[in-house]
DNA sequence: ATGTGCATGTAACTGGTTACATGATTCG
DNA sequence: CGAATCATGTAACCAGTTACATGCACAT
């Protein structure tokens, strides 16, 4: 792809990771090309700028599996694993259900926590922390069923079945 | 509260707002007293550093106001409407109301837009791609649902019934 | 005629992190 | 006995945004 591409796909989900300005991707992009990560193809066009198309080399994909590989930090953000699951591309399927797994702990941790500090505390809380809390803890067990659902999926399913939608699930509250 | 429970308090959260450090947080405590925003009152402690209570003014709460005020970007990130949660104490409540419906609105967007570029392009899409859509797409499913609740929960029960907790929303997937 | 999409890039700034410094106390 | 918690802060650095420059094509 051509940064202009790069930075289109990618502002199509900004509501999940914030997509890059041109002012940090193009730098970004000069830098694969000095670690050898990838490779330019230049198309000249006669009136605009010349289309620079991008390519990753083996060595960049090696640096993908190998980011991929180790875990994150316990921290982790719904913004990094959306960006593990954009490169899921690359991977053999067997990892990408690791990074699944992986997720489904970390989001445990976290509901668990949501969990504890809400009944722990609930009185003398106010309202602001309370509804974040809440907010937070049905965000997480959402993407657990997600999580869940997906990696069953997956497990089961071994090809790919393309054109399959994937997943088409309602979500219900019973409150 | 002092810069440290702050930070402390914060952290419980780092999962949906990504937490201050210490590097960040004081420097913004200065700003704060400059403009006025806020006030402190420092404890003395014989052996460690004495704590300093900082409590926002009347001016303080009306700069928040205003900033809630202000319309979110249709970018709107899951960690800036958390933060708008997280300060709805001080807010009316009608105010916290617009808040949801605002987010609702927006998160109804995203879902569209997920939508939509799913079953336009799901043939040639890879495997990331798809994946990354399909969890945005059930996430904001998840959340329209909760806002819906929680709307109409703050909507009906004026008074805040203390002690009650707000919800209790088991997630259901069928899929 | 004006703006939006294509398509690349650079310079200045800014907000934040990282890493440090300090030092007593409590827990395992 | 070492690690973590309490509790504040500073300086150097870095990643990223903002704002700019360029300029054609196409639609309103």
């Amino acid at each position: 792809m051509s940064g202009y591409d790069i930075q289109r796909s990618l502002k199509r989900l900004t509501w999940l990771i914030s997509s890059p300005s041109s002012g940090s991707l193009y730098p970004v992009l000069y830098g694969l090309l000095e670690g050898g990560l990838a490779t330019v193809e230049v198309v000249p066009n006669l009136d605009r700028p010349p289309r620079k198309i991008y390519s990753i080399t083996a060595a960049g994909r090696k640096a993908v599996q190998h980011w991929a590989g180790q875990p994150t930090g316990p921290d982790g953000s719904l913004r990094e694993f959306t960006m593990r699951l954009l490169l899921a591309g690359c991977w053999p399927k067997s990892r990408l259900i690791d990074q699944l797994e992986q997720r489904h702990r970390q989001v445990t941790a976290h509901r668990d926590g949501a969990i504890k500090t809400l009944d722990a505390a609930d009185v003398e809380m106010d309202l602001g922390q309370r509804l974040a809390l809440e907010y937070g803890l049905f965000l997480s067990e959402a993407e657990l069923a997600w999580l869940e659902h997906t990696i069953e999926m997956l497990a089961t399913a071994s090809p790919p079945e393309k054109g399959s939608k994937l997943a088409a699930l309602p979500v219900q509250v019973d409150g």
